[in-house]
DNA sequence: CTAGCAGCGCGACTTAAGTCACTGCATCGG
DNA sequence: CCGATGCAGTGACTTAAGTCGCGCTGCTAG
């Protein structure tokens, strides 16, 4: 019991919501949370469900989406340990505005709104925390729409790629080297579109010698011609 | 200048974010605003700019939105008197994510950064306040996101005029009447799309009888068949 | 070992979206 | 009265995006 508690007062701080706070704090406030384990796969919540607390991922990793009826899906965000979900709904109370799944097996951290609000009316600057934080997620959302109302398929892939081979990638001889985090699908998801675009386009940028394409094993041949892809208006 | 103190103040206490405070309060916090004028077209603040202080909009309207390297316009919201502008970069510190411009005469109450944090760390229950506009707006953001990625210009514009019928519509013998509120260039930059859809799309609408369109004036012939079409995957 | 499944490649096709160029039409200021 | 200007309608065209169907591969569970 203690063990745990010290355990989830130690994730708390480490959140970005929570950070700087004391431990007694810390502690006060881990007492109020309740521990949830989700598998892989599995929801957290769905689009339009009322929602009562707030939610801290302590391990794995949580996708929010959107699903349209036709079965397509767009991705919004991908949270990792240390981030919160759904900030909004606790203090508006409204529904979630979309869906949320484990991609990996998950702890949570719940807080229920109520406990949650109530410690931001005592802590002014945990609820600037969580404007901060909202701030960030709500660039990023202006950010899907000028890519989605502004951009091609292919901009938004090249888009991606560069942002993987700059963060995950290895110097080779042959170029930059990284792997797809995932499958052709997911990336789909993300980017707005369908698998055989994703494919396609792939194919194209290699045709074009920019690329060497293995599957899921990408070789950045031309980085400097793919960046600038990026910045004509073609 | 008691009497635009007084005024600003008045103001202050009709907005969302500040409605429910006493008058004494308004009045500290009038003391630190600024009154800005902004003709018609005069733009507010441009993307990427710093934000030095919140926008509250006491007369007008303003239009914020993203703009792309080839011209074509994306508007995020329009704002009306008594909403705020750009809430978030005020708490998060970073630059203003999207451009504003007034598209009526308007007159805006100005506070800087600091003095409105200071307030909310002095009064919590204006930091909620301010949670709960941004979560209103944060769901605004996702409607346009899953608007853009899962629908077609044709079914965003029927939604877009069973909104205009349903609030701004008069019921005559010949079906719901209303004015589109603006040019068809303008209709066009709220969609995400380019004039010519719009002419398009009314006259495919009219030519299936469900509306009939002349120049800005519309009348829904058949709101029950228009409505149904929102519904289905076509 | 093999049947089944998930992920991927790919061609053929349909359709939504956007571009270009032009016309007509009203309004407004000289 | 007339040219300029801004808005709307429209045809012809190009291209991006998405759909369908099928075939190939490699893995893995029965």
């Amino acid at each position: 019991m203690t063990a745990e508690r010290i355990d989830l007062a130690a994730v708390l701080g480490k959140t970005a919501l929570l950070s700087g706070l004391s431990q007694p704090e810390l502690q006060t406030l881990a007492s109020r949370t309740v521990r949830k384990l989700f598998s892989s796969g599995e929801l957290l919540f769905s689009e339009g469900e009322p929602c009562h607390g707030l939610h801290i991922i302590a391990r794995g990793k949580v996708r929010i989406f959107k699903t349209s009826m036709s079965g397509r899906e767009q991705v919004l965000a991908v949270n990792t340990p240390g981030e919160s979900v759904a900030e909004l709904p606790v203090f508006d109370g409204g529904p979630f505005p979309a869906s949320a799944v484990a991609i990996e097996d998950a702890e949570i951290a719940y807080i229920s709104r109520r406990d949650f609000q109530a410690y931001c009316m005592e802590h002014p600057e945990v609820a600037l925390k969580v404007l901060q934080v909202v701030g960030a997620r709500l660039r990023r959302l202006v950010g899907i729409i000028e890519e989605l109302s502004f951009t091609t398929i292919r901009q938004r892939l090249i888009a991606a790629l560069v942002k993987l081979a700059q963060s995950g990638g290895t110097k080779t001889a042959r170029g930059i080297e990284f792997q797809l985090p995932a499958t052709h699908q997911e990336l789909a998801n993300q980017l707005g579109t369908v698998r055989e675009l994703i494919s396609r386009n792939l194919m194209r940028l290699q045709a074009e010698g920019l690329l060497d394409v293995d599957a899921r094993q990408i070789v950045v041949k031309d980085m400097k011609g793919l960046s600038a892809l990026l910045e004509t208006t073609s």
